[in-house]
DNA sequence: CGAGCCCTTGATGCATTTCAACGAATGTGG
DNA sequence: CCACATTCGTTGAAATGCATCAAGGGCTCG
């Protein structure tokens, strides 16, 4: 039940998830002690689940290394994916009841796992935190506007191109290149589509010249402009 | 700059609103106080926009009566629809720098204005009514979610049996019959899908029996369990 | 080297879009 | 009050995008 705030991963972590000016906002400090007292670095094997529907929302996770996926299934065995998560991105801020959708380790991993009760407290103590986390779930609220839209307006291949510049920006680190930690059924699953239309969508995108595709995972844009307009 | 809050109409639609049980969270009745004292009614005729993409986000706003649509269009003309608000539902909860959709009015109506630094200014009094807010938006959050799954899985005639049994659930007052305040190119554009399609849907399920359609608008359900399995 | 897994590619069929015409309801001006 | 225009919804036919079914290829691991 402790958590070493000093370690740079956490603290990278966790100023990516509260945001660079967090350390300003009244009660950031004491928020960050108490994490320190309580929170804890808990690891995941790929392919295990850090909640599932159902589970009694008792944490918070923020992923420190590694990436988790978040996912709602059917009784009849079909999937949607919500949200894949990278290293400081946010997990089940705001269920009440129970969680909507599971995470799933889609590599290994590590998570800052973070108690309710600890955020309350600290809420309740330090309305800035509040608002910051507050403002944080409305920034979530927006992104997956963004994803409903995407989802209303698009054809497939124009959200495959759509996905692969979302993964640039988060995975590219600045760079055109970058790894891809999930599998083509979950970019599937996650943009609505067959498992083959999303393959079709690379081979067309890298035959179009858009992308080259180094291994299956390992992705370069090598085209930017006409990839953002191919997917506009 | 100044709210009856003994209106009937006023207190039904902020306690479908914030909730039946508002009353005994402390700080609620000084928050309904404020609003006495800051809100306004605001009425606008059909068709008009109650705020646009890109306005700064002064103000929420909860219908009292008649409908609004929030919708985000893009330059090439097309458009989503990404909710239909009725009385007692909320808008404009969580944008920060902006809008990032519009609310135009399906119909007449009358809405509560009501400014962001009001509820600010509460939310900093009084945490519990911040709660509460922020559980709200938690709650819209999985709507959304829920609209998300929809989108990804179903099929275009699913996906409007699905909005018709919410319409039912939402407008129908206990019955089964109610009245679409918006056209078909709304639904069209909130499910994802053309006019045509739409249309197409309606007959077809009007030729199984599910629904009857009294006139373009009115709508009776005439075989929920079927809808429902439909819909699944 | 073979087994298993994932990805790719091809062929086919179906769902949905698109294009086009028609019909119903509503409003307007002669 | 009736012709006419306008708007919105329905329906049909053709085209197309995507899912599905099916086979094959490449990679990894034992």
């Amino acid at each position: 039940m402790s958590l070493d705030i000093n370690k740079v991963v956490i603290k990278t972590s966790l100023s990516s998830c509260f945001g660079s000016h967090f350390k300003e906002v009244e009660g950031a400090n004491a928020f960050i002690e108490e994490l320190a007292k309580d929170a804890e670095e808990v690891s995941f094997a790929q392919g295990e689940y850090v909640f599932k529907e159902k589970d009694a929302p008792e944490y918070v996770y923020i992923p420190e290394s590694g990436s988790l996926m978040l996912e709602r299934s059917t009784a009849s065995g079909s999937r949607q994916v919500f949200a894949f998560l990278f290293t400081g991105n946010l997990a089940g801020l705001s269920e009440n009841v129970s969680y909507s959708f599971s995470a799933k380790a889609l590599t290994n991993c590590v998570v800052i796992r973070i108690s309710r009760k600890l955020m309350q407290d600290i809420f309740d103590k330090y309305p800035s935190v509040a608002k910051r986390y507050h403002d944080m779930t409305g920034h979530i609220l927006s992104l997956i506007l963004d994803q409903l839209f995407i989802m209303g307006q698009k054809s497939a291949h124009q959200r495959l191109a759509h996905f692969l510049l979302d993964m640039e920006h988060r995975l590219g680190r600045g760079t055109h290149r970058f790894f891809l930690p999930m599998s083509r059924q979950d970019i599937a699953d996650y943009l609505g589509m067959s498992l083959e239309t999303a393959s079709r969508g690379f081979s067309k995108l890298k035959k179009d010249g858009l992308i080259s595709i180094e291994s299956n995972y390992q992705i370069t844009v090598t085209d930017s402009e006409k990839l953002i307009s191919y997917a506009d």
